[in-house]
DNA sequence: CAGGTCTCCTGCTAGC
DNA sequence: TGCTAGCAGGAGACCT
């Protein structure tokens, strides 16, 4: 499941490959994906459009093309493949781009989650993107702006660091880590969190996904930056599925529970109960 | 506004 | 061993 750092993996992939090249064509096997838009007009509009630039805000890749943005959301298994322009579609395959008529950038997702916006740049304003919080490197993130966020929050932390209008692109795995290195039981209220609680919370969001941007990723289970490319940060995950197992700082073993419908784990000893 | 529940979709797996 | 029901999960829609 692509968090931040598997998304900026990708992106920074992709951009080797496309940058300065053009999208001849589009195919659109599965309207889904390009929800509550007109299928043709997307069609029409993406022609000719070149790939200026690919950009990240959270968990979505941003491609800057001349007059739009198209904006790709990967949720649980989404990834981009290239073959041959005349190659045969295979399964699970659901939008393909001619580029340059020379490539074929093929989105493949398993389970049909993602999701991709072709906007006008000028209505960026309305996209998905506008409504997403702090990048985690954003100055303005503080302990200040999290109390501020997070004081009407009856919720439990492990729940508020997945809402992606408060700090944009931690997902379930990083959300489990973060907690741990900050010492914080996932259960505990947001609203009930202290000042040097919020800039742990900070200092450690940072710290956990400049590791895994480091290691190209986690793989648990189908991640891959690139058709057949693994990420290496699942060797650094001290609590996320590794249930019953020890601790790697105390040896007590991880316990694994439901938190807002999330599997959710942490140490009960260095995290508290 | 806050928060709960449902939905999407398919591969995987626990349990019989 | 083989089958199937149910689970997993990011985020938006909808409801209270």
């Amino acid at each position: 499941m692509p968090e931040l750092p598997e998304v900026e993996t990708v992106r920074r992939a992709l951009l080797k490959k496309l940058k300065g090249k053009q999208i001849k064509e589009i195919t659109i096997l599965h309207n889904n994906v390009f929800e509550k838009q007109d299928i043709e007009k997307v069609k029409q509009n993406i022609k000719n459009q070149t790939i200026n630039d690919i950009l990240r805000r959270g968990k979505w890749l941003e491609f800057v093309l001349d007059d739009y943005y198209l904006l790709s959301h990967l949720r649980m298994e989404g990834k981009y493949v290239y073959r041959n322009i005349n190659d045969p579609i295979e399964r699970h395959q659901l939008v393909l781009f001619n580029i340059d008529n020379d490539i074929s950038l093929r989105y493949r997702d398993v389970r049909k989650f993602g999701k991709m916006y072709l906007i006008k740049k000028e209505d960026v304003g309305n996209s998905p993107i506008s409504k997403l919080g702090l990048e985690p490197w954003d100055d303005n993130l503080d302990s200040s702006y999290l109390k501020e966020k997070y004081k009407r929050k009856n919720l439990p932390i492990k729940t508020v660091l997945l809402d992606q209008s408060i700090i944009t692109g931690i997902g379930n795995i990083y959300a489990d880590e973060i907690l741990f290195l900050s010492k914080i039981n996932p259960h505990k209220k947001a609203k009930d969190l202290e000042t040097k609680e919020l800039q742990s919370i900070i200092d450690n969001t940072k710290q956990v996904l400049d590791k895994a941007i480091d290691e190209k990723g986690t793989t648990i289970r189908s991640y891959t930056s690139e058709e057949g490319v693994k990420g290496n940060n699942q060797n650094n995950l001290y609590v996320h599925m590794r249930e019953k197992e020890p601790c790697k700082l105390c040896k007590e073993a991880i316990v694994k529970e439901k938190i807002g419908g999330r599997g959710s784990y942490y140490c009960p000893n260095c995290q508290g109960h």
